[in-house]
DNA sequence: CTAGGGTTAG
C-alpha cells in the first residue's frame, strides 16, 4: 500500500477535534498506592486509536510532502534531522496531526533503529504512545521489542501505571517477548514508587519467561530487595550475580552491597568487600569508605570507623561533606567534643561548606554535652546564616530544651517550626509527649495525642507506645492499658503499628490475633514485623507460633535474616522437626545467605541433640573449611556436642586437633 | 534503549 492510496481511502472522512490525551480511553490515571494487575486486561486501558482522517489542507500538505519523497531511496535515516523531526512531533496536539507529521515515512523508510531512538528522545508519553500506533498502522513494521522498551520507560516516568501494564499484554499479543530490559523498567519503577506487589507480580514474570539478568537488572533486584529491608534477599540475589560468568559488580553495585552487608550486621563482610573489590579491578571510591563509616557509627563501632577513617586517608579518596557529617557524628558519639567541634568548623577551610545535616549534627552534640548556650547561639546562627532549618532541626532543638528542663520553650518551638512551614512529624510528637510527661503535663500529653489521633496524622509505632509509656510512668495503669487494648481493633494506626505495639508490651496473644487477620488481609508486607513477631514469641517460648509466622513470611517472598534463622532453626528443634531445620539451613545455604557463626553452630548443636553424628562430623568438616569462621569457637562447639553425648573420645579428638592446628599456625608465623 | 550508592531527630 503507498502513501497516496492512503490518503484516498480516508479522504471522506472528517477529522475529529480531539486533542491528547488521544483518545477518550487513554485518558491519564495515576494509581496512588497498589495496582492490583490481576483485574486488569489489556483492553479496558489499551484501546488503540482508532484510524482518523486528516482535514483537507493538513491532507493537502502531506500529499505534495509524499509526492516529493516517492522518489527517495527506502531508509532515510541518514537525510531525516531527528531534532527537526522530534520539534514537528512536539508541536502536535493530537493523534491526527502527529500521524500527519509522521506520513511521509509511512511504508518503510524509517528503520526500526531511528525510530527507536526517536522515541527515546521524546519526552511525552502520550506522544510516545502514539508514535507507536503509528509504526503499527503505518510502517508497515512492527516496533521491537527495544521500542515498546523505551515507550514504557517514558509511560513509566510519567507514573501511568495502567498503560505500563496495558502496554506489556500488547508486546504479549503481538508475540513480542519481553526481554530483561522490559523487566528491569518494570521492576525498577513500580518498585521505586512503593508498589512492591506489582513489583512482585514482574518479577514473577520474568521468572517464570526464564528471562536471565544482566548486572542492571540484578541490581535493580537488590535496590528492591533493599527498600523492603530484605538484606538476606539482597545478598542472595549479589552472589548469583557473582556467579553467573559474565557479569561483574562495577562500582556502585559494589558499594550498594557494603550498605546491604552492613544493614545485616555482617560486618566482618562489608569491610571485605573492599578488598574484593580492588582484586576485581574496582577502585573503592569515597562513597565506598562513607557507607562502611556509617554502618559502624551505627552500631557504635567506633574503634573500627577511626581505624577506617585514618586508611581512607591515605588513600586517593577526597574528603567530602557526607563523610565530614559523619566524622563529627563519630567524634560526638565519642564524647570528643573538642574534636567534633574542630571538624565542624574546620570544614570551610576544607572548602566544604556545612550543610544543615552538619548543623542538625553538631547541634546534638552539643545537647548531649549539655553544653546548651551553644546549641541555642548555633541554631539562631542558622537563622542569620540562613542555613534552612528542617523537621530534623527543630526536633532536635526541641529535645534539647526538654534536656534543658525549659519545657514553655520546647513547646513554643512547636509553633515556630509551623509557622515557618516546617510541618511537625511523628518524631517531634514523641518528643513532645515525652518532655510534657517529665514536666508533669500529662494531661497536655493526652489532649495532643487525642488530637493527633482524631486528625488523620500518621501515629507510627515509637509514638503510639510513648503515649502508653507516659501513663505509665504517671501511674495511670488503667489508661495503659486502654491504649493497649484499642489496638486489637486499630482505627487510626495501621495493623502493623498494631502488632508491632501489642508485640513489644509482651502481649504475645493479642499480637497474633491481629497478625493473623492482618496477613489475611493482606496487610503485613513490612519484614521488621515478620521479625519482632518471631523474636517475642521465641522469647514467650511460642515456638510453634515462631513457625506459624516464619512461614507466612516465607510465603509472602521474604528471606530471613540473620537472627530469624537462629530463632526458627532452635524452634524446629524445640519442636522436635529436626528434618525442617535441616532443610531451612541447606536452602538458605544454597540461596547463598551469609550466616553469622553462630547459626552454624546453632545447626551442628541440633544434629548433636539428635545424636547424629555423621551429619555433625559432616558439617563441621564444611565449616571447618571456610576461611571466615572463628576456628576456636567451632571445635570447642563440637567439642562440647560429644561431651554432651559421653562421647569422650570424640571430644578429645576436636581439641588435639585444634591444638595441632595452633601449633602449625604459630610454626608458619 | 534500561539502573543503582553514603550523613542528622523520638
Amino acid at each position: 500500500m503507498c502513501p497516496v492510496s492512503f490518503y484516498a481511502t480516508y479522504s471522506t472522512v472528517v477529522a475529529p477535534s480531539c486533542s491528547f490525551p488521544c483518545s477518550s480511553s487513554k485518558t491519564s490515571i495515576t494509581i496512588p498506592t497498589t495496582v492490583s494487575t490481576k483485574s486488569i486486561s489489556a483492553k479496558d486501558v489499551w484501546t488503540r486509536t482508532p484510524r482518523s482522517p486528516f482535514s483537507n489542507t493538513q491532507q493537502q500538505q502531506r500529499r505534495t510532502r509524499t509526492q516529493q519523497q516517492q522518489h527517495q531511496p527506502t531508509y532515510l535515516d541518514r537525510t531525516v534531522n531527528m531534532n527537526e523531526l522530534l520539534t514537528s512531533i512536539g508541536q502536535t496536539q493530537n493523534v491526527q496531526q502527529l500521524h500527519a507529521v509522521m506520513s511521509p515515512y509511512n511504508g518503510t523508510n524509517l528503520s526500526i533503529r531511528f525510530m527507536v531512538s526517536l522515541l527515546s528522545r521524546e519526552p511525552d508519553w502520550q506522544r510516545a504512545l502514539a508514535l507507536l500506533d503509528w509504526m503499527n498502522e503505518k510502517a508497515r513494521y512492527s516496533p521491537s521489542v527495544s521500542a515498546y522498551n523505551v515507550v514504557l520507560r517514558n509511560v513509566l516516568r510519567a507514573k501511568q501505571w495502567l498503560f505500563a501494564h496495558g502496554l506489556f499484554d500488547e508486546m504479549r499479543q503481538k508475540g513480542i517477548s519481553p526481554d530483561k530490559y522490559t523487566y528491569s523498567t518494570l521492576i525498577t519503577h513500580f518498585g521505586k514508587h512503593g508498589l512492591f506487589d506489582s513489583s512482585f507480580f514482574w518479577l514473577q514474570q520474568m521468572e517464570r519467561d526464564n528471562v536471565s539478568g544482566d548486572l542492571v537488572l540484578y541490581s535493580n533486584l537488590i535496590e528492591l530487595s533493599r527498600k523492603l529491608c530484605d538484606y538476606s534477599k539482597a545478598i542472595s540475589i549479589f552472589n548469583t550475580l557473582k556467579a553467573s560468568a559474565n557479569i561483574v559488580p562495577d562500582l556502585i553495585a559494589y558499594n550498594t552491597m557494603i550498605s546491604v552487608f552492613g544493614k545485616a550486621k555482617h560486618f566482618r563482610e562489608a569491610r571485605l568487600l573492599l578488598q574484593e573489590m580492588r582484586d576485581n579491578g574496582v577502585n573503592p571510591n569515597t562513597v565506598s569508605y562513607s557507607t562502611l563509616l556509617a554502618i559502624y557509627v551505627d552500631n557504635q563501632k567506633f574503634v573500627e570507623a577511626l581505624s577506617l577513617f585514618s586508611e581512607m586517608n591515605e588513600t586517593e579518596c577526597v574528603l567530602d561533606l557526607t563523610t565530614c557529617n559523619i566524622m563529627i557524628d563519630v567524634y560526638g558519639q565519642l564524647h570528643m567534643i573538642k574534636e567534633a567541634d574542630c571538624f565542624f568548623w574546620g570544614m570551610r577551610k576544607m572548602g566544604i561548606e556545612p550543610n544543615v545535616v552538619s548543623y542538625n549534627t553538631i547541634l546534638r552534640v552539643y545537647g548531649e554535652a549539655e553544653l546548651y548556650g551553644e546549641a541555642v547561639h548555633l541554631f539562631s546562627l542558622m537563622q542569620r546564616k540562613g542555613v534552612p532549618q528542617n523537621v530534623v532541626t527543630y526536633n532536635t532543638m526541641i529535645s534539647i530544651y526538654g534536656k534543658s528542663l525549659e519545657h514553655e520553650k520546647a513547646t513554643n518551638l512547636i509553633q515556630e517550626m509551623q509557622s515557618r512551614g516546617v510541618q511537625p512529624n511523628a518524631i517531634t510528637y514523641s518528643t513532645i509527649i515525652s518532655i510534657w510527661e517529665k514536666a508533669g503535663k500529662l494531661d497536655r500529653a493526652a489532649m495532643l495525642f487525642h488530637k493527633l489521633r482524631s486528625s488523620g496524622v500518621k501515629i507510627d509505632d515509637v509514638l503510639y507506645q510513648t503515649m502508653i509509656v507516659a501513663y505509665q510512668k504517671a501511674g495511670l495503669v488503667a489508661h495503659a492499658k486502654r491504649l493497649l487494648h484499642e489496638l486489637k481493633q486499630p482505627d487510626n494506626v495501621s495493623r502493623e503499628t498494631a502488632i508491632t505495639v501489642l508485640a513489644r508490651a509482651g502481649k504475645v496473644d493479642e499480637a497474633m490475633w491481629v497478625f493473623r487477620q492482618a496477613f489475611d488481609a493482606g496487610e503485613v508486607k513490612d519484614i521488621s514485623v515478620f521479625g519482632c513477631m518471631i523474636d517475642v514469641f521465641s522469647r514467650n517460648r511460642k515456638y510453634a507460633h515462631v513457625v506459624e509466622v516464619f512461614e507466612k513470611m516465607r510465603e509472602f517472598g521474604h528471606f530471613p535474616d540473620s537472627n530469624v534463622i537462629a530463632l526458627v532453626l532452635n524452634a524446629f528443634g524445640k519442636l522436635r522437626k529436626f528434618e525442617k531445620a535441616d532443610a531451612l539451613y541447606k536452602q538458605m545455604y544454597e540461596k547463598g545467605c551469609v550466616f553469622p557463626d553462630e547459626v552454624h553452630f546453632q545447626m551442628l548443636s541440633l544434629y548433636g541433640a539428635r545424636m547424629d553424628f555423621t551429619r555433625v562430623e559432616s558439617l563441621f568438616e564444611k565449616i571447618d573449611s571456610h576461611p571466615n569462621i572463628n576456628k576456636k569457637e567451632l571445635y570447642f562447639v563440637v567439642a562440647n556436642i560429644y561431651e554432651r553425648a559421653d562421647r569422650f573420645n570424640d571430644a578429645s579428638r576436636i581439641m588435639n586437633r585444634l591444638n595441632h592446628k595452633a601449633i602449625r599456625s604459630h610454626d608458619n608465623a
